[in-house]
RNA sequence: GGCGGGUUGCCCGAGAGGCCAAUGGGAUCUGACUGUAAAUCAGACGCGGAAUCGCUACGGGAGUUCGAAUCUCUCACCCGCCA
């Protein structure tokens, strides 16, 4: 039996914007007061008396506002755990925790949702662990809504992009600088799945499109995403051919667990299952995933929302995201995959993706680069070791209230743990509100707002002022 | 007083005649990071703007040798053990 933290949600306010954070800092400097901290830091653990059960709601999505010149839309998602406006920043929580960061913080700096990684959990606690623990919301104390992703990245991350390089950027490489021999992969794909090696034992796991939804069911998110290969761009057409073919059929296959599964559980909450476009960087590739996507149905069910996913690069990302979204259906909500760089976000958005996460503003944090209005710094740098200003003066965030740069630089060269939170309070906070701006913008003003959004926000970031 | 060990670049610490401007850490400086094997990784790190070049360097001084951080003598300081 699942309960929803009904009671909880509606007293912090989460999954419904990011009023906490609006309110957080009323006038300057001084203790982020919200009503989400104060009642958070009493509950330790999650409290069985304030759930109560409720009816299976359904997940829905509307678009409430759209930009006329391009795909760009403002909408709202509706979960069993609340509900997201969007265009929104999904902070990334692999391992069920962003790194550094307590649920309370992150709903404090306008988190309206959190993404979690079946492929780690499964391995570590095991999703048996999160289920028990009445699945990953509640196991880690967060009420509002929450995604999982399939594992399909780990495809990458271990398998032909392992020990390499695959940012964005990397297409003038030789396919053997980049992609990692085979024989050293801990990640191996064939036409039936993934065979893994465990990073932490060495132990072999088999993943599968059944299997990755047997976990995502399990761990219970209320997004979940098919099982799809992640690709690389240095890939050959061939190779991208076949492994789209192969993405494809897991959809189909992913769907029909998906339906069967939530059939066989009609008193759990309802999981929104969201298929993945791949297709690199090839328009025919992905306009044709997209609309197999679409057009995908198995067990009476399509799919409630779709993901973008795959190594994309700053030329080609608006292009993708713009091919895709022009096959996609308005109705439905897209998902931009391991996307949070200013520049893309804009672009992403403009083309029409509404929810975004990435590991890029905890990570960043961690190895010291910081966001401002005037682009990324490194506070680590000596420069900083006596500048006692904020992070960024003009951010609302708790470390930007309290905090000044020589002290987040003393602590993270000192390799303090707080140094790691409050950066990354104020990198989450800075993304998270960069895309409520934008999505402020196409509720308010349509196309001029948003572009003038845009173009200042672009041209002071980049130095080009 | 006797015997033994030691002194290396900002710090710790390898090196026992040429391949040594000197391994490795740390510190320092800089950069990277896009569905997290990431509190990680990469580069720089004696001076001469760079150099397959020059200079200065392995406690001080003097030697041996074609050639010394490495061998000898000596001085200084440090650490043991015995008196």
């Amino acid at each position: 039996m699942r309960y929803v933290h009904d009671a909880l949600m509606r007293r912090r306010g989460i999954g419904e914007g990011n009023r906490a954070c609006r309110a957080a800092r009323p006038n300057g400097p001084g203790p982020v007061k919200t009503g989400v901290s104060s009642s958070g830091l009493e509950r330790h653990r999650p409290d069985v008396a304030l759930f109560v059960p409720v009816e299976r709601p359904p997940f829905s999505f509307a678009v409430t506002a759209r930009l006329r010149g391009s795909g760009g839309r403002a909408g709202l998602i509706s979960t069993p755990h609340g509900a997201i406006r969007t265009p929104a920043f999904i902070p990334v929580g692999t391992a069920a925790a962003v790194k550094g960061v307590t649920p309370e913080q992150m709903a404090a700096l306008g988190a309206q949702g959190l993404l979690a990684n079946a492929y780690h959990l499964y391995l570590r606690p095991g999703a048996g662990v999160v289920q028990a623990a009445g699945g990953l919301g509640a196991f880690m104390n967060w009420p509002g809504p929450t995604f999982t992703d399939s594992g399909g990245f780990q495809v990458l991350s271990l398998g032909a992009g392992f020990k390499k390089v695959l940012a964005m950027g990397t297409a003038g490489l030789a396919d053997d600088e980049v992609i990692a021999k085979r024989s050293q992969r801990l990640a191996l794909v064939d036409d039936d799945g993934v065979t893994f090696r465990s990073h932490l034992d060495g132990s072999t796991h088999r993943f599968t499109p059944e299997v990755s939804m047997g976990v995502q069911h399990q761990l219970g998110a209320d997004i979940i995403f098919a099982f799809d290969e992640c690709t690389t761009l240095m890939n050959t057409r061939g190779y991208q051919e076949a492994s789209l073919d192969r993405t494809t059929a897991w959809a189909k296959r992913c769907l029909a667990e998906h339906a069967r599964l939530t059939a066989a559980e009609p008193s759990q909450p309802y999981q929104a299952l969201y298929g993945v476009v791949q297709g690199a960087q090839f328009e025919d590739l992905r306009k044709r995933a997209a609309s197999d996507l679409v057009q995908m149905r198995a067990g009476g069910q399509a799919f409630d929302g779709y993901g973008i996913g795959g190594a994309l690069e700053k030329e080609n990302l608006a292009a993708i995201v713009g091919w895709v979204c022009s096959v996609l259906p308005e109705a439905k909500p897209r998902h931009l995959l391991g996307i949070s760089e200013v520049d893309d976000l804009f672009a992403a958005v403009a083309a029409g993706a509404d929810t975004f996460d990435c590991v890029a503003p905890s990570r960043s944090a961690r190895h010291g680069a910081v966001y401002s209005p005037e682009g990324r710094y490194n506070v680590t740098r000596a420069i900083y070791r006596n500048d006692f200003t904020p992070l960024d003066p003009e951010c609302d965030c708790y470390t930007c209230a309290s905090y000044s740069r020589a002290y987040v630089h003393h602590l993270l060269r000192a390799r303090e743990l707080l140094g790691y939170t409050l950066a990354t309070i104020h990198n989450e906070r800075f993304i998270v509100r960069l895309v409520d701006s934008m999505r402020a913008a196409i509720e308010s003003g349509g196309d001029a707002t948003f572009e003038r959004l845009r173009d200042n926000f672009l041209a002071r970031y980049s130095g080009r002022s």
